[in-house]
DNA sequence: TCGCAGGTGTGAGAATTGTCACACGAGCTT
DNA sequence: AAGCTCGTGTGACAATTCTCACACCTGCGA
């Protein structure tokens, strides 16, 4: 539908997000704006040059940007929409392992030849997205090197919210999986609703269960649980947290940057 | 003990590991050699450069190279030894992230300019570490492209590999993750034994636990089933993995390369 | 040679989480 | 209105994994 020029939700792309971070000079501001993503890496300068040699293309909802086994030889910017990577099991089981959504980059790079991918990404809302050939990203990395420093810096930021992700998945049980999902939700898209935190995504429980290595059936029990207690709330698909406090317990927050915490 | 000079365990790392990926230029070869690490990506004018800024130092097994929270401005080449990187929970829990050996670059680069570590780094044998400067490293990166990209083929890599650790951890439950573990220990430390393949490496059953996120006492059993079965054989501290098409079907080994099936 | 520390081995029971089955409601189509 | 799909809600039970308790071994130092 809205894939071409519309700008309908995506508009902080083009405008605030560049000139908002133009400031701030490659390195996060402590509470800057909602905006996360490359603009808190990236220097606008930088970023110009890494659009400069993006392919654009609108994307529709539930397109493949690639699948598992697809030759990976390309990064993905997306200026508009919502991309789920997943990694699936022969027993038809599905893992999230990340949700991204404006302003970020994605994809995999390795130092083999001929790399394939280990995970599908698919589109999960109409958007655009812009396609870095990794030829064209090494030559750029050569010319610039502090286009390089950044970019390194970027894949640190990207390895660091892998590994405490790991964390958050592995040590505190299921419901602290779940609430360590609310927490990065809230930090990747969360609205402030005077006081609470709406999420502005849905997602039904069984996508919340792949997010967590869980079943529908337990995040559903968790959640219940949680609303029994006044920690969330729910109205038609979107979830509000009324507790942080509460969630940030059970997963033992260690109050790690926003930038880092994060789907 | 063996600190200073003595070479008697790490020898390959000055002569043969260097030499021996001559030919290949930056390209992981098949099945080149036991070595993994930072021989894999980089070529040998690269790694010279590595080399040339870092600060070499003897450290004794048990030291600590940082401790959670510590600032991270550093990377750590080991020449020598063996490295265990840990993250703990404040109920004294710890869960292991990685181990690294001769040959392994490690430490945290992310986007923050008084970025604190988020775990610790623990030398578990006696060894000899390169210490490289952030700022010395972002000089060398600024000034050779080519290093530069390769560098960033080493970020690529070392996040696939916490990447495809997260899966196996996740995903088949604690014999799964045991397996996984076993497989990857096997690409990071095996020696062929006519056959069998002994791993080169000492460790209690709460180490392996840590690593997979058990008990020792699940650890413990789930060792002591395969061992019943043939799956793996134990003398003295050092396992030898007997049927490893078994422990691969466990955790649906992909097959992926030895360079990212390891810890 | 005694005691102790550190590690392994194992049983019993509890807690967590998954599996299966089915009910219910909303929205949609025919 | 009937039938369908999709998602939620929930109970009963099973499987997995943890917890606790204790026995036993080995090596080591007093």
């Amino acid at each position: 539908m809205t894939t071409g020029t519309g700008m309908a939700n995506g508009t902080k792309w083009k405008k605030e997000g560049i000139q908002g971070s133009l400031g701030q000079q490659a390195v996060h501001g402590p509470d800057k704006s909602g905006i996360l993503g490359v603009y808190s890496v990236f220097s606008p300068e930088n970023f110009e040059r890494l659009t400069g040699i993006m392919y654009k293309k609108p994307v529709e909802a539930g397109s493949m940007l690639y699948w598992e086994g697809d030759t990976a030889d390309r990064l993905y910017f997306l200026a508009k929409g919502r991309v789920k990577v997943t990694k699936s099991s022969d027993d038809g089981r599905t893992f999230t392992l990340s949700l991204h959504q404006a302003g970020d980059l994605f994809g995999q790079l390795d130092p083999f030849q001929n790399s394939v991918h280990a995970c599908s990404a698919e589109m999960t809302e109409d958007g655009e997205i812009g396609i870095i050939q990794r030829k064209d990203l090494e030559v750029l990395l050569w010319q610039h090197g502090d286009l390089a420093i950044e970019f390194m810096r970027w894949m640190g930021l990207v390895h660091r919210i892998t590994q405490t992700k790991m964390r958050d998945l592995m040590m505190f049980g299921k419901p602290g999986a779940l609430c360590s999902l609310l927490i990065r939700l809230s930090n990747s898209c969360g609205v402030d609703q005077n006081g609470a935190i709406r999420l502005d995504i849905r997602m039904n429980n069984s996508e919340m269960a792949d997010m967590i290595g869980a079943t529908r059936e337990s995040v559903n029990r968790m959640l219940n649980d949680m609303k029994k207690d006044g920690v969330i709330s729910m109205d038609g698909g979107t979830i509000t947290i009324l507790n942080l406090p509460y969630l940030r317990g059970v997963c033992r927050c260690e109050s790690c940057p926003k930038e880092i915490c994060r789907m």
